[in-house]
DNA sequence: GATGAATGAGGATTCATTCAT
DNA sequence: GATGAATGAATCCTCATTCAT
């Protein structure tokens, strides 16, 4: 799993009592220069980020941070994944596929809202930075993304099946449209910057999925 | 098209019976520089482009955007306007308000999704380029996207009077869901890059709008 | 021809009465440059010049190098192509073949000498820095140094005709011979750095070509 | 083999008796390291050997090169010291003085061309590497090729008391020329690379020394 | 003695912007 | 208005050297 530690000292200190001191502090300090390179794209956005300010932000000399990135652009793909990571990992990848269609939907609403809104320099970068040339948007769509959204289509295809949802929907472009839900909700709550939870937009976001906007008389039109 | 604001204001004042010359000239060289920069900023993306490019594809100096620009960015902030512009001169804002609300919404889907798959090199700044900095995204979302935004709550209002969608809908969190539905499509479109025309899923779409991913027994959960 | 102008701002001035400035002065500042990153050369060696270094005694900006050449790399290779041409050009090629061998034998290692001892900086890189790698040496080898050798073998051909040179020398490995006494003699001379004239040698050279070191008796071991 | 000297002059004490583990380890690491950078040194050149490079070819640490050698200069040094010293102390140095001198004469071109022939790697840094700069250059020719020379002048003097050379050939001069012939001719083969071996051309070299290109009617002029 | 992670000075190159013509 | 040569600040990256273990 790829949680990060946090920077600051502190984990050096906690090496248990393991002494596995050498890739312990490797792996401290490449985590501490991923660190730093989150909060350095989410306040100075991908190019105002340079090797120096990360390098400083993470207590290292410029110098280092080639012992553990072939370069520049290796460490932010590593924030990218890292970030996607982060997003995955935690719930949605696993939903148990035991229930029924619309509890797993809802759960992936709420998780996926709820991870995004966990930590906000993840956010912008997930939101905002993330986007931030047709290469790594391709890199997004292609991988990570893909599964996500074949998830999302297995849920979809299972409620169908359930006949609970519509069975004339494409599943693929429904997903995707479930998707595009979800990341606007995220990325207006990024940019908005209330101090509303972030997940607390769930419930209507679901029924928003499950429902649409009529009322059912349209349904016959 | 597109009615450009002159810079400084002073050529504004020329117009029309003065002969095309002057304003026209300088119009166009603005144009020129405009429309370069659009495609510069498509190919390229937005950290690629150069203000050397520009002026090269412009068929002009280095030296002379500065005389219509103060400088690179606002080259670029104006191709973004540019580019809104564009897409919401085209119809949306102007939509006749007297037709009912499923209507207008079939009708917004359909242009939204037709005036951005109008133009590819637009359609990649739309979609892509311009979420690349926290600044951009932020100029969007509070000026044009704003507008457009009060539109489709506007419509989600009309409807709610109407009685055809459902009466416990946050208006404009509802058109934000609307936006990203819309949103999620044209991205995958420019990425995915089929020969499709993008406005060959406005069905599709307005259907998950109106009715959700739900086939009605889902409702009373 | 390719004549170094004087760098120090003096041939500024003299731009005639043709107007030609444009041109005049973007070549000036060319040779401006080129000249500094001969004496650069001459004194730091190839990796130990700079571009910012060139850049300070060519008296202009870091960045207007890159204006009139392509890289650092290009810089260097234009210096040594100007002190092959200075040294080729003015004389070696054009000696007029109407003389009998041993002449032009004479003459050729005269304006040798005569031509690499003008000028000590060009004599340090072309004799020291253009050995600089494998990749210069063997640029250096198959461009410029072959015509020479082929003028030099053309001599010895010559010589056999005439009945003054021996039958049995191959010209091109003969050629090569002589061109190394030359080059010894020129390295030496730089090396050395003594306030001799390195044309004084001429003598002793054409000598040592001409008969070598024996006194005739061996001849018929 | 060529003894090294030790750095430091401290295990220089510890010969023979005292088994071969202590000296011959730090000996058997230190030509390891020096080695790997003659090898490194041909492969890539002066100024594209990097220490790093030497350690990993050696299969010691970077530090542990600073343990034999100051710095990567002195590693270079050592270098060329090292085939200088190799290329002398084979022979040359040796030769018995008992013989006629053109014997003599004819042994040290053998000698020089086939210890040059012999290594490659060896080869390049002596005829290419070791001329990178004048510093080197420097070096090269105020120590062991001074030794050389000195040598090759002997010789020449040695011909001229026994009435078989030119008495008017000034000895340290002459010298040199015939060094130019030899050195040339093994950069030559350096560079040409082909499948001859080197000293093959060694009858045709002494011919050149010992009569130069004439046939005897010149003499006269 | 050995290690190799860490350092940080140094250097090539780009590019937005200016300004004399 | 138009030009484009010139600028120089800014930045990524390399690599010789050190030093705690």
């Amino acid at each position: 799993m790829i949680a990060l530690q946090e920077p600051g000292g502190r984990t050096g200190m906690m090496s248990d009592h393991s002494g596995r001191t050498a890739m312990g502090a490797s792996n401290d300090k490449k985590n501490r220069i991923l660190q730093a390179a989150v909060v350095e794209m989410a306040q100075r956005g991908y190019h105002g980020t340079t090797v120096s300010r990360i390098a400083r932000r993470a207590g290292v000399a410029d110098g280092t941070l080639y012992l553990y990135f072939k370069n520049k652009e290796e460490i932010l793909v590593s924030v990218f994944e890292q970030a996607m990571d982060r997003f995955l990992s935690q719930g949605i990848l696993e939903l148990e596929p035991g229930t029924d269609a619309v509890t797993r939907l809802r759960e992936i609403v709420h998780l996926h809202l709820e991870q995004v809104g966990e930590d906000h320099d993840l956010a912008v970068i997930l939101q905002v930075e993330l986007r931030h040339s047709r290469r790594f948007l391709d890199l997004f769509s292609r991988t990570r993304l893909h599964d996500y959204l074949a998830i999302l289509a297995g849920v979809v295809e299972q409620g169908q099946r359930e006949g609970v949802f519509r069975a004339d929907l494409d599943p693929l472009l429904t997903a995707k449209l479930i998707f595009g839900v979800l990341d606007q909700t995220a990325t207006d709550w990024v940019l908005s910057r209330r101090n509303v939870r972030l997940s607390s937009r769930a419930e209507a976001v679901t029924d928003f999925i499950l429902r649409g906007v009529g009322c059912g008389e349209e349904r016959r039109s």
